[in-house]
DNA sequence: GCCAACGTTGGC
DNA sequence: GCCAACGTTGGC
């Protein structure tokens, strides 16, 4: 059992669409050190807080549950996707990608501020300097910690 | 295998 | 919209 922090673009998806939906493929991933935690890191049952990147109101939102292990991203093998990748094959497969689902919403996010004020958080790979996986693992006690800021 | 050029991310 | 950081590409 493993967390994880997951960065998304609310304009593009965010934790109310998860709300909305029963689970969502996570795709469109095209950095490799991202795909390989999709592909062999994650287990069914992860849970991953859900980010909000590249907006006004920057931060943790809520918790997600990994529902799938990593499966091939179909999305590369479309050429009309955004992500489309022509170096990826059903044969040979180059991005992967997982299935999540909706725990819950916080009652308010938990700011990136507050993440990078706080004492026990300064080595949450968020708010180290240069640092743009959009994927990334929380260690338990980095986990418990932010649970406590909510 | 080096590295310059280019593209992307994402905070500000 | 700017730009720092850093990943990727491709010529050599």
């Amino acid at each position: 059992m493993n967390y994880w922090l997951m960065k998304s673009e609310p304009t593009e998806f965010s934790i109310d669409d998860l709300e909305n939906v029963d689970c969502e493929p996570w795709d469109g991933v095209r950095n490799y050190q991202v795909r390989n935690m999709l592909r062999d890191a994650m287990q069914i049952g992860d849970l991953a807080f859900f980010y909000h990147s590249n907006c006004k109101e920057k931060g943790i939102v809520g918790i997600m549950e990994i529902v799938t292990t990593g499966y091939p991203d179909s999305c590369a093998w479309d050429p009309k996707d955004k992500h489309y990748d022509p170096r990826s094959t059903e044969e040979k497969p180059l991005w992967y990608r997982v299935d999540v689902k909706f725990v819950k919403k916080f009652p308010q996010l938990i700011s990136l501020n507050t993440l990078k004020a706080h004492p026990d958080l300064t080595e949450l790979p968020l708010v180290k300097r240069g640092n743009r996986l959009s994927i990334m693992p929380i260690s338990t006690p980095q986990w418990q910690t932010i649970l406590t800021l909510c």
